[in-house]
RNA sequence: GGCCCCGUGGUGUAGCGGUCUAACAUGCCACCCUGUCACGGUGGAGAUCGCGGGUUCAAAUCCCGCCGGGGUCGCCA
């Protein structure tokens, strides 16, 4: 033992304190309380504030727990007062004093330690510190670089500390949970091979083989599968997956899933699993959070049609309808090619927005026109007719009013439940791109009118999905979910046939807005799961070499099974009421896949790439060049 | 790769052609202060206004390019 303690401190602990955190520290702050009342206990932490009055110093003890104010008085502890004298803000202490009341009327209500105060005698600096470069003790918006920089520094302030408590919380609600349920926690290879489908592949070279490598799992998703067939019947893990692709907010190049499988079930039995998992651990570990139960349930279709999207934010309305029908006639050449051409023009009815000005609408357009779209009609309402039934043409502002009469403005907004004052926004093309823009202009309109409540928690389970969808560009098919995932049973005959027409058995799990998870059925039939890959325009030589394991383990006998994946960062971010990830993940990259705090990716030696095989074809680099 | 936003003492902001020899808050340093708790008081140090170029009599301020960061589209089976 390095730092010295004080003489007798085994002897005396060991006769009053129920617990003894360690040598260093008996107990933790937020353990001082009444029953340690005229107790001289030792603690250890962080300088939070000092508040120097010359002759008495009151300094703010920081540990993990919590915050306890120390009295240093030089009538009770002369020297002690003096090293005091020296101590700044993020200094690390140890004190021993007595636990002891506050005099009457300076008691603070703010501190859960606030009755009490240590009356220090002594004092042992155990690590002095350089002034931060940021505040610790306040939450003050920080630039993130200089965050990610000392990220070490940013994970003492409170806000990341409660995050990081939250996560652990989280992760360890889910095992308890599911481990009650029967499930094992079965460990899956990080070097594993790289199957070139799905997003980018993390390579890791091999030495041993020259010009081979490993690839860093997408998701552990072949081997949980293998896992059913080995007779696991009910797996999970926290699982670290890697996909080398751009990040956002809600996405980072490593990030952690709750990935589980189970044998001899159907969708029911994930969906009510998942369910009564996320619905205990919201009313557990966020019993303030108002969570809407049951789930709901949509359709991919349904969901695409009322909100645009396969992942609708159901806390506010603002839901998407047909109006194409009231605008078959229309001499509007934007409705009118648009239907013409066998689309649909869609809209949505913003609540209180009829008076935005022309700079605002000029926005919103905008916004429709960067996801490729040619704009958005806007129509505005006056908000001086009592309803809908009395407006007439002038309340009615639009570039397409000249071409609508008043029956129309009624019924469209009768369609949209839009009242006078509001505002009316249409889009008119095919179903992907006015899903798209609705979609996109409706969660702006709620951030702008403040709809969704971050304390509201709705799920909502979207199934339906369809098995697999057209890739124009290179003219084949592809998988909506992956290429292992059941079409349901009515549909399999279709698959050779019909592709566009196969329903699959996948799910997603969505909340907020997010996708949180998402899973599938699983195809347990070599043959059909053949038929698929053949579909996809694998060989039979591609299917051998990319799946030949998968073909061969199920050819010994597959339970049918099935499982899903929910994305940890996503979930813990919206229990903390973050929104990035980054906010809830202790070292994350930043948006260029660096890690500030270490400094990676970087160059390695050329000794490192010689033994790897490895020549570097770009101009540069090798460290230290 | 495209588009949008941001870059001013350590930190957070203000300033948006001349008054800037750059302001405010906080932090930092020194001194004073015995009941504070975002303690208080006095004084002090601290900024080539991200970098480069241009326009102008004059640029933190306007324009162009670059760099860095964030958001987003593409991408993410």
């Amino acid at each position: 033992m390095k730092h010295s303690v004080n003489l007798g401190y085994n002897h005396w602990i060991s006769s009053h304190f129920p617990r003894r955190i360690s040598v260093l520290k008996d107990c933790n702050i937020s353990e001082i309380n009444r029953n340690l009342l005229s107790r001289t206990v030792t603690l250890a932490g962080w300088v939070d504030r000092r508040r120097d009055h010359g002759h008495l110093i009151f300094i703010d003890l920081r540990d993990r727990s919590g915050v306890v104010q120390l009295a240093f008085n030089p009538e009770v502890a002369a020297g002690t007062h003096e090293t005091a004298n020296s101590l700044r803000n993020e200094y690390i202490i140890q004190v021993t004093g007595v636990v002891s009341r506050r005099p009457a009327g300076t008691e603070n209500p703010k501190l859960l330690t606030g009755d009490f105060e240590i009356a220090v005698n002594r004092l042992t600096i155990l690590s002095a510190a350089k002034t931060p470069p940021f505040y610790i003790n306040e939450e003050a918006e920080v630039d993130e670089n200089v965050r990610l920089r000392y990220r070490y520094l940013d994970l003492r302030r409170s806000r990341m500390r409660h995050n990081l408590m939250l996560r652990h919380q989280v992760i360890r609600y889910i095992r308890n949970h599911l481990e009650e349920r029967d499930f094992i926690d079965v460990e899956t290879p990080i070097l594993i091979k790289s199957t070139p489908e799905g997003a980018r592949d993390y390579l890791v070279p091999s030495r041993v083989y020259p010009g081979k490598f490993y690839a860093l799992p997408q998701s552990p998703q072949q081997m949980k599968q293998l896992l059913m067939v080995a007779g696991v019947e009910r797996y999970y893990q926290i699982a670290k997956c890697f996909r080398d692709e751009d990040t956002r907010a809600d996405r980072q190049p490593e990030f952690t899933q709750l990935d589980l499988e189970m044998s001899f079930i159907d969708e029911e039995d994930i969906l009510r699993l998942m369910e009564e998992l996320f619905t205990g651990l919201v009313e557990t570990l966020k019993p303030d959070f108002r969570l809407v139960k049951p789930f709901a349930r949509l359709t991919f279709t349904e969901a695409m049609e009322r909100f645009g999207s396969d992942k609708p934010d159901l806390r506010y309305g603002l839901e998407i309808k047909d109006v194409s029908s009231i605008l078959a006639g229309s001499e509007f050449g934007v409705f009118s090619s648009a239907i013409y051409a066998g689309g649909r023009v869609r809209g949505i009815a913003v609540p209180g927005c009829g008076g935005y000005s022309r700079r605002e609408l000029n926005e919103l357009n905008d916004i429709a026109r960067s996801i490729g779209a040619g704009g958005v009609v806007t129509v505005s309402l006056d908000s001086s007719p009592a309803t809908i039934e009395e407006i007439e043409m002038q309340d009615v502002h639009s570039i397409a009013a000249k071409y609508l009469n008043i029956e129309q403005v009624k019924a469209i907004a009768k369609k949209l439940d839009a009242r006078p004052g509001d505002l009316i926004l249409l889009a008119a093309g095919k179903d992907s791109l006015t899903s798209a823009v609705l979609d996109k202009l409706r969660r702006e309109m709620a951030l702008r009118l403040q709809l969704a409540d971050s304390k509201m928690f709705h799920f909502c389970y979207v199934t339906g999905f369809p098995l697999f969808y057209r890739d124009e560009a290179n003219s084949r098919w592809d998988s909506v979910h992956h290429p292992f995932t059941s079409p349901c049973e009515e549909d399999k005959h279709r698959i050779e046939s019909e592709p566009d027409k196969v329903t699959s058995r996948a799910y997603d799990l969505v909340l907020n807005g997010f996708e949180i998870a998402g899973g599938s059925i699983r195809i347990h039939e070599p043959d059909l799961q053949r038929k698929v890959f053949r579909l996809l325009a694998y060989t039979d030589e591609q299917i051998e070499e990319r799946f030949g394991h998968m073909m061969e383990a199920f050819s010994y006998g597959a339970p049918p099974h099935g499982g899903i994946a929910a994305g940890i960062d996503r979930l813990v971010m919206l229990l903390a009421g973050e929104s990035s990830i980054r906010e809830v993940i202790p070292f994350p990259k930043n948006q260029n896949a660096q890690d500030l705090t270490f400094g990676a990716p970087d160059y390695v030696s050329a000794e490192q790439l010689d033994e790897l095989h490895i020549c570097i074809n770009s101009e540069n680099k090798l460290k230290g060049k």
